[in-house]
DNA sequence: CATTTAACGGTTACATTGTAACTTTAGGCG
DNA sequence: CGCCTAAAGTTACAATGTAACCGTTAAATG
């Protein structure tokens, strides 16, 4: 028997998770999901069509974008505001929507990620100015540890 | 006599920051800063060409895109990367390029900027993965202050 | 179970945002 | 002046993102 496929696992993992707070996790999200845990690093939406295409599962990017929409509302996945890209949420433990830290390796594409409070980032201005959010974002592009370790071999 | 403008004065500050840095500042990134100083809120950069085509000073896209990324680099205006869009930079007594906290108006366009030490962002999270960052983007969508009164009246 | 209803996905056509590459112009400087 | 560099003009695209409509599927309700 094969062994089991750590992505796949998240993957299946993350499904329970969806369906636990009453949405549907249906055959494209879970085709979109996939790929973001096996291929581990920001992708593109248009690189996602790419590889759905490759895998024989052809869908166009409006549809792709809804349900990338969906996964990031659901927490499952997170959009890399300055790479316009997506990666798969790697939190342990984190169900529902949530900000996190992304660190994201220009190199790899490697995105490190910190469940992170609202408030925290904020620092209080928001409170102090009666500012309301809606969404939060906090994210830093750089070079992870193992990529300046290669370039300085 | 007219008034002094604010939009001007603080275009003029700028101005000479960017000479005390050994920059120049020329016609076409003077009148962009211009139009982001007196709009006063976030705007797209097919904006910046319109409101610079309204006032006869047409230039093309890619043009503007370089400046944009001039003005940036010198901390003259933050990306608001969650709308693709661009503010002046409002700090008071900032020169040379920095990360902000952005409170972005969904309903107005307005900004409000604290700028920020890259470390606090990130709470050491990246010190503890090698993680070696080149930018931060730490920005908040949501409703300001004013717009929320408004829409309660 | 059958019918209704809402959510989802397929599809087309398009809007918006961003760039590459080359040319022309304008400053800085010997 | 003549050279060199940085900036701006210009064209032609590439990449990213959406609106809208319709068919299909899954859930809800009687």
């Amino acid at each position: 028997m094969t062994e089991p496929c750590s992505a796949c696992t998240a993957t299946e993992a993350a499904s329970q998770a969806i369906s636990r707070r009453g949405a549907r996790m249906t055959g494209l999200r879970r085709d979109v999901l996939s790929v973001l845990h096996h291929e581990a690093r920001a992708l593109g939406a248009y690189e996602i069509v790419e590889q759905l295409e490759d895998d024989g599962k052809s869908s166009a990017p409006a549809a792709i974008y809804r349900v990338l929409d969906f996964l990031v509302e659901n927490g499952l996945a997170h959009k890399i505001e300055g790479l316009s890209a997506y990666s798969a949420c790697s939190c342990a433990g984190v169900e529902g929507p949530h900000a996190s830290v992304l660190l994201v390796c220009l190199d790899c594409g490697a995105v490190a990620e910190n469940p992170c409070k609202i408030e925290a980032p904020l620092g209080g201005f928001e409170a102090r100015t009666g500012f309301h959010p809606l969404s939060i974002t906090v994210e830093s592009l750089g070079v992870c540890a193992a990529c300046q370790a290669e370039n300085n071999a």
